[in-house]
DNA sequence: GGTGGGCGTCGAAGCGCTTCGATGGAGGAA
DNA sequence: TTCCTCCATCGAAGCGCTTCGACGCCCACC
């Protein structure tokens, strides 16, 4: 293993002007710095990871954690996980992966024995369990989603207020006066992933912006009930043309349930939906719809740790604000 | 921090003895490692990866490159991740994850560099231009797939002809005489995938042990295909009554064409695929599988490494033995 | 011509751990 | 009892790097 003190012998200088000349932590004249790049290309050193991290604390290593938990969309979280990696390395750091599975001990595991400068955390719970624990370790984290109560810490997400009401803007652009939310089923709402709660907020309130009739319907997640739901919503609000859908798996029943009941899409009846684009664009008529920017999300967790490491700060939130992309199932209401 | 020699002074021994207590490298006395554990439960102490990877030359942390391709399954391989991280960490590793765009150049820094002390490398290719690299590089490594070219290294994968056998076999014991394979698209065979090759050869050898009439069919990936593939299979095989599918966006596709011809599954035709679980069950028939035991590949290929780590020497080969899933896909030739 | 101040470089200490050789003491064999 | 062996433990060296203080040199300024 070539190492530092050799660099140091073949160029002539000291092992520190190496180590200076690598870092740009002190000046180092242009010339010692070409003679010191030439032996390092030449003998083909590397430094030792583990040495740097000793000396220096800092091991140039990001903890990812990633959900486990059945419903959370996989090429979503690999999207992340690929995005977060690819924008490390830009930074000049590795992933270490770690699964929920491990639990808040992988976490507390790998911070303690400074294996990892910094943390991101995906699928964050209202209750998160982890919460006091990223609060109480010494090292800087950015959490997927909000928790209930963040105070100091630092959480990113897609802003699912402004999804909620982009949609139905959309909606209300297009001329629907009386429109439906179908969201996620009951137990989200009561579980606590903020995300379902702000999306009904969103959707209310630019119903009500627009004085458009609105409700809020959360359904369970089984294709079965789509036909159920489809009924119900027409029997409550007979001049429905408008309807944002905020369930993944329900979405494509749903939409065969419409159209057995006579409902064209989107001739008869618009549709929007809040999910993955590969799952919008599957469907038999590809739906209107808001993604999760995944690989937007994790390169700015990433930057914003980034940020944190450099002992700059950051703001607490952030939000992204959602983007529609315009597909078949939305047509202006009453079109032929 | 609460480092080594904390320990040692409040347990009352030289931090040599803590760490043999550690490691179990040298014997120390019950008594005496009782006492040491104690401390350390109660000073909550952590050894510093850095450092212990510095003095030990080894960092306890595994790379996985994960493929980012087109074409590669997105659940599979999470899956893969998930079992390859949770199998390290039953033997007190971590792992690192590298994506398949950062090349060579990746593996060769983490390894380098010593931030791990092995790899597993997916998604290997007849010809994968990684292999010099991995056989140059002082760190033990795992395929998983067959290079064309596999000396001096380690590979892993499902045995594909062995799948392609079993898919067979089923069918003759069902009574079918004449079958068919829809393989993967042409280029899949060309560029070198071993894997499709080896379910040609399964298929083939199997047909012929069981003097079935057989043919083999290469398939774009592209659904549409899927009409003219079923008319074309009829048109040679007018006797087909059983196929095996080894492409799988082609599967559902190919379904709908066979029952549009008039063919009934299973009735009038017997289908088994190789193919992941999920899409399996996804279709309409439910279809009798051979899947890619992606879990236990993870797990095995840790092994593996483990192994090497050791100093055992392992197979350079290692074949999973396929499983094939009865769904609603097949049954007895002349079934009503 | 003397002096102060950078700039560029060096030397040494030390990061926290593992490991090797040495050591002391207990126990068994002669 | 004496000597040898073996077990448990200790001390010190060193893993390869970063970093801090020190130092010499050159230039500018008076």
């Amino acid at each position: 293993m070539v190492k530092i003190t050799d660099v140091a012998r073949h160029a002539g200088v000291s092992p520190s002007t190496v180590s200076y000349a690598l870092s740009g932590k002190r000046p180092i004249s242009e010339e010692t710095r070409q003679r010191v790049e030439a032996s390092i290309r030449e003998l083909g050193y590397r430094p030792h990871a583990g040495a740097r991290a000793l000396a220096s604390s800092r091991s140039n290593v990001l903890a990812l954690v990633i959900p486990l938990r059945t419903g959370i969309h996989v090429p979503v979280v690999m999207q992340f996980a690929v995005s977060v990696v690819t924008t490390a390395r830009r930074h000049d750091h590795d992933v270490l992966l770690l699964t929920q599975e491990e639990g808040e001990e992988g976490l507390r595991r790998v911070a303690d024995t400074a294996l990892v400068d910094a943390m991101i955390v995906m699928d964050v719970q209202l209750d998160d369990p982890r919460l006091p624990l990223l609060r109480s370790l010494d090292r800087p984290s950015v959490m997927i989603g909000f928790p209930a109560e963040a105070d100091g810490l630092t959480c990113i997400d897609l802003d699912f207020k402004a999804a909620g009401e982009l949609c139905v803007e959309r909606l209300a652009g297009l001329g629907h006066r009386v429109v439906a939310l179908v969201g996620s089923p009951p137990e989200v709402y009561v579980r606590g992933t903020a995300f379902a709660q702000r999306v009904v907020q969103g959707f209310t309130a630019a119903a009500d912006r627009n004085r458009l009739a609105s409700s809020v319907h959360p359904c369970e997640a089984a294709p079965g009930a789509a036909a159920a739901v489809a009924e119900q919503l027409l029997r409550e609000q007979p001049a429905l043309t408008g309807v944002v859908v905020h369930n993944e798996p329900l979405l494509e029943p749903l939409i065969d349930a419409f159209e057995q009941l006579g409902l064209r899409v989107p001739a008869d009846l618009s549709v929007t939906a809040i999910c993955p684009d590969e799952l919008a664009e599957s469907v038999r008529v590809p739906i209107t719809s808001v993604a999760l920017p995944a690989a937007e999300l994790g390169s700015r967790a990433v930057e914003l740790l980034m940020k944190k490491l450099d002992g700059k700060t950051v703001p607490d939130a952030t939000l992204l604000a959602p983007r529609l992309t315009e597909r078949a199932s939305t047509a202006p209401r009453n079109a032929p």
